[in-house]
DNA sequence: CTCAAATGTCTATTGATCTAGACAAGTGTA
DNA sequence: TACACTTGTCTAGATCAATAGACATTTGAG
């Protein structure tokens, strides 16, 4: 007999879209390794306890996702299976981190200002509000598919030319060695999860309807002073975070 | 002239919800703090691009959860806004962690059982597929709010009386004490983020279509010896991961 | 080849979601 | 009191989500 696995109706979330993440899960699990393959989707329906068209409707989110690849008269397919691991760490840094995972890294910036610390940059930079920070936008791909977007903070006064020098440089790393700056640790970082919004949903062509973890994060030097501070938003479908402690 | 938050349509995930989710976080995020109070239906109605009664559907989830509660003629108030933060670091242990933030914190046993490890859980506690572990399923509270949902494994070669001793002890750490051990550290955390699925809702009691951040963790002795591999869900919306490097 | 099993396609129906508009009822201020 | 503003309630219609059933098409095994 099937096991039951359980969905709920009346949420807000379309049963094919629950579907879909679970089965996510489960190839990414390595559930269906021996076969290669999902399960018919008739025994799907069976398990979820819902119609066969509901189960294709997930069945084809995958598909769009390049998840999975669904053959008349063979069955569906796992064409790919691995979450990128992003490792989380004293020493993060961005580009390190992925490592083989994947080939090409790459962080496109996609715009850059001088603001006025308000509240939690503030708070999190250890600098008064009202002080000058500079904003870098950013969105980060691994062999071609957007990974994260991101807004990262820098106090003014110390690195005046973070735009430029990004710019240049195309590393944070680089930037801050350009301001004379060589080391710097993570020292806290937030997670919470939600739903994607439609800017997100564009900049990470993501499936849409799909879930973010959002990240906040503070860098400091090596004597604790911040010297970033940064909201990342990482494609939950395609990233898992990894801490290391 | 109001700023436009996007929302997208035909994903799976209902309007109302994806509204209840961004209002949710900027509550969190202390956004309305100022006023105390949610903006008014029309205003987030055009801020949004949907009718005033999608709103009125997100507002109404809220107001389920307890977050918010609205009044005729005035406005809709913040009844509550932080998420409890839960820290990971190198001495990660539930009850401490969540310190002042909760009074009263509860673990419940919802069953233990003793079986044969399999892929991952033979690989993480670094012991051979098919040897006994111990399983403990829990879920743990926090002023009486449900905050997460655990199953966690021990080699039972080495901790053979697990459940009994955690009955007993209603403590992981005195568990492992009673078994000789003093001391463990976290070595590492991994996180995705997912829908819930029906046990999920149930157990956390969460607001129907909610997100879960599921975590799965290694603790080790100071020998660098897996003794403990866990898997966590934790309610999205109440709580934060904290992470301490 | 024959057949079972799997995916693909179609129609029809029901309920949930979202929009649109109108108006009632409560609150606070001038 | 009069008024602006807010939430509460109702109706009606359009679109999406899910069910149900029937049948076509492709694949692989015997």
């Amino acid at each position: 007999m099937a096991i039951r696995k359980v969905v709920e109706r009346q949420t807000g979330v379309a049963l094919w879209r629950q579907i879909a993440d679970r089965i996510r899960l489960a190839i990414s699990n390595g559930d269906y390794d021996a076969a290669g393959m999902v399960p018919p989707e008739t025994v799907l329906a069976g398990e979820f306890g819902v119609n066969r068209h509901t189960v294709r409707s997930a069945l084809a989110a995958l598909a769009e996702e390049g998840l999975v690849r669904a053959v008349q008269g063979r069955g569906t397919m796992i064409e790919r299976k691995e979450r990128v691991s992003y490792p989380i760490s004293r020493r993060t840094r961005f580009s390190q981190g992925l490592g083989r995972q994947v080939k090409e890294i790459g962080t496109r910036l996609l715009g850059h200002a001088e603001l006025r610390a308000s509240g939690e940059i503030a708070t999190s930079l250890g600098i008064a509000p009202g002080d000058p920070v500079i904003e870098l936008r950013t969105v980060s791909s691994g062999d071609g598919r957007p990974l994260s977007v991101s807004a990262s903070y820098y106090p003014a006064a110390r690195f005046p030319r973070m735009a430029e020098a990004f710019e240049q440089l195309h590393s944070v790393t680089k930037a801050f060695a350009a301001h004379g700056l060589d080391d710097y640790v993570r020292v806290s970082t937030e997670i919470v999860a939600r739903h994607a919004d439609g800017d997100e949903l564009s900049k990470l062509k993501l499936s849409a309807g799909a879930i973010v973890l959002e990240t906040h994060s503070i860098n400091a030097d090596l004597d604790g002073k911040p010297v970033e501070y940064s909201r990342s938003c990482f494609a939950a479908d395609r990233m898992k975070l990894k801490i290391e402690t």
